[in-house]
DNA sequence: AATGTTTGATACCATTTTGATGCAAAAATA
DNA sequence: TATTTTTGCATCAAAATGGTATCAAACATT
């Protein structure tokens, strides 16, 4: 789940943003001045900041400093005449800005290039305690790495895809194999056994009589 | 001396971004159409491109498409009007984009942060022992300098720009080779093989079955 | 022209990946 | 419960893949 704070003073555009990015699948919480936001900062670790320059207490600027050394990514929210305050915050790091009044698109738009950016979305799918690495192309558990070869983690790649549904042998076939599958070929229940030893998911995938597999989370 | 492309129809436009990049210390040239910026992308690698997406000929998403798997980072130039392009041109993998009519400093500033981004700014880059020295054009492990030959060199450039990632074999001969891979070439593994010894990174440079090689830092 | 370097094609080997087979185990069905 | 169907799994051989050595063409340099 990712974790956005929207740091905004003005609370009816704090609370546009924070509904059109709970409508992307983001989970966000607001602060109000500066001095909240350092709190938050604190206790949780964010995957974006969005941030207005001009907030109570402790500014844009001073937060962004604050915030640098931990990596998180920032976007800035700035008013339209205020060129000088978007060069500043480009050129203090951030990674990019949007000038109010914006176009909610436009806002998810950017939302969306910071996190892939950052390999915040939709790189990491999980299943309880393993981790598929879609761009590292690498699969965890618990941090252990777990050596696959292609088709097992094509296949796993298909179910974490895919959680709670039962897909047909014949559908994952195709998926993963790509063609027509053999009439009694048992190709799919072979992977599919070596699969769950690898990465212990021997309960969660689950056989589904006459059908296939269901993983289950 | 980083080199950007500048593909506008608009002549005084494009002057004026040439004028204020140069400015900046960057070397600059300029496309008026889709098909001439195309043929010069060809030709050279550019750093940086500039983009109008209303231009003559091949329009901007079409050649977005055709640099996407160069790597080559694009900025988007749009009409205040064109917010869908905009958030268009961020989903198909732009890094950024700026809005005519804009302010030159903050051109600059947009330009650096790009630069930045994807270490071409950033003269150095480091895996363990080994340095890269961009500018300078040299390899070395711990202080012992390395003779790369000139596609070692920018495999490896690739490989230290994009850490943890796996890069698919079609994916590197693009990027270094330029042009299609011919199916079952081993080129590509051959001189990672060599980059390999010559650099000492025979255990981080990983290869990813069917896929190609991640350099593990 | 002679030399050395860079490059990529080819062939070969070791290893890994793969899927077929047959039978045991489990589940579904009568 | 008995029977049938379906799934799980060990074994093994074929196929695919990556690593490596060799070699010749292309290229630059002298």
């Amino acid at each position: 789940m990712i974790n956005i704070l929207i740091v905004e003073d003005e609370k009816p555009i704090s609370d546009l943003i924070k509904m059109s990015l709970k409508s992307c699948g983001y989970f966000c919480e607001a602060a109000f001045d500066g001095l909240a936001a350092a709190d938050m900062i604190e206790k949780k670790s964010y995957d974006l900041i969005l941030l207005d320059v001009m907030i109570p207490y402790i500014d844009g600027f001073e937060l962004m400093e604050y915030i640098k050394p931990l990596g998180i990514p920032v976007i800035f929210i700035t008013a339209k005449n205020e060129v000088a305050n978007r060069v500043k915050g480009l050129r203090m790091g951030a990674e990019d800005y949007i000038v109010k009044p914006f176009e909610v698109i436009e806002l998810q738009a950017r939302v969306d290039v910071v996190l892939r950016r950052y390999n915040k979305a939709d790189n990491i799918l999980r299943i309880g305690d393993l981790s598929i690495e879609i761009k590292e192309h690498r699969v965890k558990y618990q941090d252990e790495k777990i050596e696959l070869t292609p088709k097992e983690y094509d296949l796993l790649v298909l179910f974490a895809q895919n959680p709670n549904i039962a897909l047909y042998r014949e559908t994952i076939y195709e998926r993963v194999w790509g063609g027509e599958m053999n009439l009694g070929s048992k190709t799919v229940d072979l992977h599919v056994q070596r699969l769950r030893k690898k990465v212990h998911l021997e309960k969660e995938i689950k056989s589904v009589s006459k059908v296939g597999y269901r993983l289950e989370v």
